[in-house]
DNA sequence: TGTACATCAGTGAACGCGCGTTCACTGATGTAC
DNA sequence: TGTACATCAGTGAACGCGCGTTCACTGATGTAC
């Protein structure tokens, strides 16, 4: 049966956003659209309906998650007392909640070699994403030219990303501990 | 036809290097059993003479790929002259040519999103190779005590793979490169 | 404002395809005498 | 050392399954009069 607009538009916002997090949680290789459609609490035939291919919505997933990772950075979500909005930042990235949450968490960090193959699209909306990321950071130092700070922002950006896979990886608690740990106290003295 | 002792384990031997290159240029999702026995010149109805299943030889070929990683950091591998050990790791790990050789390049970088959803003995081999990456890598900290050389060759290993992976993401070129350069200098100056 | 019709979001079955895995078979290798 | 037989590495066809994609259908929505 057909649907309002407005209900359409509603439904395709929720497959993307359920993509989003399915894609991590699993892989995007390892979700079928059933499993998101199913997740998103629809039939898998309606798809079409919505996106021209499975590419088309792993872009727009992509770039969903890269909009809510960015607004994560953003210093007003970081109101935490007593912290500049660096080490507030660094806390929450580099946390044992944040490398247990893969659904939820990061996309880079959660999909970072599959996005590195996947189409000229996807990558484009990941990249849009990291500069937001990297700008957000790089705001988090006061008293260094803009410059400076983007520079430092990529290289803090790619130890946070490259932390939270390996965490993933370990097998040693204490080890992924360590890496977590050493990386944050590293980046909050840059 | 039975082939002798020796060449059926130097055919193992080379399914399993077959393996390695095969799952990092087009990561082990997209990667078939069929194109990996191909690729090392067989039919694929032969494989489970030599592995149990396609998870064992995952597990093995990531050991592979970690052990000639390892090995590509020992300091006998970096004779560049004019450089120290830690210039020319850096060097050649953060350079175009690795984020260019995706089926050569570090398995970590390559796969980590794909190791951190692998099961139990994926990941071990991993760690291992993740251990000794790390321990060679702390080595070329002379002159600094072996714990805090080691907490430092936890966050260049990271932030190493970090700027890989995004490096072959992101679809400017020009910021490609300069996630490479600037996490080169850091480390450099670490 | 009411009516008749076109649209199209969502359903559920079906498609071809490639995957991991299994199996009967072949024939050279290895072994027991 | 030679012979007879068991082993098993590799082949190629086949399996069931899940995937991305297509399609006929349904019936509420939106539109034209």
């Amino acid at each position: 049966m057909k649907r309002s607009k407005l209900e359409a538009a509603e439904t395709r916002r929720r497959i993307v956003k359920t993509a989003a997090a399915e894609f991590r949680r699993n892989g995007i290789n390892n979700t079928g659209l059933n499993d998101v459609m199913a997740a998103a609490g629809l039939t898998h035939g309606g798809f079409y309906r919505h996106f021209a291919s499975k590419n088309e919505l792993i872009a727009e997933a992509c770039a969903a998650a890269m909009d809510s990772a960015a607004e994560n950075t953003l210093p007003s979500r970081c109101p935490a007392v007593g912290k500049t909005g660096l080490e507030a930042i660094l806390t929450r990235y580099l946390s044992k909640d944040h490398r247990d949450d893969l659904s939820g968490g990061c996309m880079l960090a959660g999909l970072g070699s599959e996005l590195a193959r996947s189409d000229e699209r996807t990558r484009a909306a990941a990249t849009a994403g990291i500069l937001k990321l990297v700008d957000g950071f790089a705001r988090q130092y006061r008293r260094t030219n803009h410059k400076t700070a983007t520079q430092r922002a990529l290289v803090a950006v790619s130890a946070m990303i490259g932390a939270i896979t390996i965490s993933r990886i370990v097998t040693d608690p204490k080890l992924s501990a360590a890496v977590l740990r050493e990386t944050k106290k590293h980046l909050a003295n840059m």
